[in-house]
DNA sequence: CAGCGGATGGAGAGCGCTCTCCTTGCTGGG
DNA sequence: CCCAGCAAGGAGAGCGCTCTCCATCCGCTG
């Protein structure tokens, strides 16, 4: 239905897609006047109302794109940009970034805010210099009206970047060096301090034992700072700590090297991933858990429902997070003049079975 | 550096950004020079060519995209179309997708052949009738030239839809019912036959069970039938089959009910997320892999690796498939009197641990 | 009854680019 | 020496839309 020109138009040819002008003949008003019905902008008399979606519905017109964008100089789109220092055109990176569930429920927040909006999200990896570059070129041609950066590493100059370029955007989790751009974190110390008082208090435990992100990660820093705090309150200023990367096989690396060192009742992992991984580990140990080491994990991620026992965690709110990134870019973009702002989002403890 | 209107230029206005007219009075040149210049189109006096790049490089000049776009009726962007039966606005459906490895891996099939091709990647997720509805209206509006599509449930009505709508795409997997629409597939039972193949031959094993996917989806159907037929061929007519849905928790769930009922030395998951479940039941109920029980799992995924002990598998070659649909895509956008075309892929095994 | 402000529709000027024509200048063959 | 033939740059017509001005018409108020 609705295909080519309708019965009873006079234009002749039945290949070009209609446009805003056959559809102002057809309705017989001006092509303002079914802009503004189109766009609901401005009052328009109710019966031409009628009659202009009805001669839309009759020519099958939808708005072309690009020349909206041309001239509002707005895309409907937004760059959703995945930085790793990683140079991946061989893929290394990707399907270990892909595995994680982290990027699946960003995705799902972002589209929470901007689907309503009608805007579209586009995918950007972005890696060595060079890609880098062409990102800050793409969105200077307007490809996108701003950028939503996940920074996978520290020291990511893109933020400086994209601020130099004059380009709407707004950073999940904080920028390692200060820069004026907007960005949405979560309270990192404050989610390790849940653990560290979970841990302690609620189950008793006296040996306890972390293990940690990379170290030059701002997240994972404040992760080690606000566990070691938190039970330092409760009397317990040395904390062993064995570092990881956020992957499986790491966390299972930093168990085997703990249990080889030390006994331990108590473990926080600073992300669900690893925490997989030590549980595994427990388990070949003929480690009882929660009986014999309770364990905390951090996300709240799908990995957290999927270990055994399933993981007692902290929930990062990422979909809240994705969301109000979203609504923090799409007001810089409705007005650029608006200063950078940030909000930090509190986390809270997930009990499962495994501590 | 580039920053602005750089230093003698003539132009007073400094926060318009610059256009190739700008770029053109610069150079002392039209703006048809200009634009021959940048985009390598036609000869051009060496000279001049040099003067141009020169100017572009003063003045900080990029294309304006959407200016482009309305005049060559292309927007450099292709949608990656992911279509479910769910309506995703809970989101329960976007963690459970992006939770397996397969999104990563086609993502970077496609990005392989498109940002060579400085080709951007529009995420679309369709789920419900009306979000299918503006998946065509953004489509047929110009916000992407064609659209890969990734089906996830059976009798998906959106391949008809594109047809319909004349919108370039190609498919990957196979449509349920056949459709004049290009895709790729993989040849599901040639590697549902290795599997067995390997079972049966290389591991000597006589009492071999399948835990398949979910009975609607064709990939499944083709997984099974290959499986039966090559274990018919080695004598072997009957084979103990239970259904799960592709998540790990329904193949811990196959595998338990599948040992609650016969005694199993060989078995073949219809994917490696589920192969994981079993594995846990396995090892939970002490049988030993491979020596009791030798398990093959399907798509070579992350989670083959994870597993443990690493997993046997049959590879997908995802990112092939990817690539190639995404240069289907492009031949097809490019011309789009194209005919529809296919293209099945051969799976291989990979020999780790398990079997 | 004149005058005035608000509401509504039309005209038309671009937005920045590509691409088709046209002009110009040169080379080489007859 | 003349003109065909080609190479290379310039002119300018749009692409389809939005949005600013205007013109018009209505209902009021002084």
């Amino acid at each position: 239905m609705a295909l080519g020109s309708g019965g009873g138009g006079d234009s002749a040819t039945g290949s070009r897609p209609p446009t805003l002008e056959d559809v102002a003949q057809l309705a017989g008003v001006s092509r303002a006047t079914v802009s503004r019905v189109i766009n609901g902008i401005r009052n328009v008399n109710p019966e031409l109302h009628k009659v202009v979606w009805n001669a839309v519905g009759v020519t099958g017109y939808v708005p072309n794109r690009a020349a909206r964008s041309l001239v509002t100089g707005r895309t409907g789109t937004v760059a959703l940009v995945v930085s790793d220092s990683v140079r991946h055109d061989d893929d290394p990176f990707m399907s270990r970034f892909f595995a994680d569930p982290f990027f699946g429920r960003v995705v799902g927040g972002l589209l929470s805010v901007l689907r309503p909006g009608g805007v579209q999200l586009a995918l950007q990896f972005v890696g060595d210099r060079e890609s880098r570059e062409r990102l800050i070129g793409d969105l200077r041609q307007g490809r996108a009206d701003g950028a939503i950066v996940l920074s996978l590493h520290p020291q990511d100059g893109l933020p400086g970047m994209l601020v130099n370029a004059g380009i709407a955007a707004v950073l999940i989790g904080r920028p390692a060096t200060p820069a004026p751009i907007s960005y949405v974190d979560l309270a990192n110390d404050a989610g390790a301090a849940l653990a560290a008082d979970h841990l302690y208090a609620a189950c008793g435990r006296r040996r306890i034992a972390m293990i940690s992100g990379p170290a030059e990660v701002p997240a994972s820093q404040d992760r080690i700072a606000g566990f070691r705090r938190a039970l330092a309150r409760h009397g317990q200023p040395f904390v062993p700590c064995v570092e990881g990367n956020f992957t499986y096989d790491s966390g299972e690396r930093a168990m085997r090297h703990l249990l080889s060192e030390r006994a331990v009742d108590g473990l926080f992992v600073a992300n669900d991933l690893m925490a997989q991984g030590a549980l595994m580990v427990l388990r070949d140990a003929n480690l009882r858990v929660p009986q014999d080491v309770a364990v905390v994990g951090f996300d709240d991620s799908s990995a957290a429902l999927a270990a055994r026992p399933t993981l007692t965690t902290i929930r990062h709110p990422l979909e809240d997070m994705a969301a109000e990134s979203a609504r923090m870019l799409l007001a810089r973009v409705a007005d650029p003049a608006t200063d950078p702002s940030s909000v930090i989002f509190e986390p809270t403890l997930v009990v499962r079975q495994s501590a």
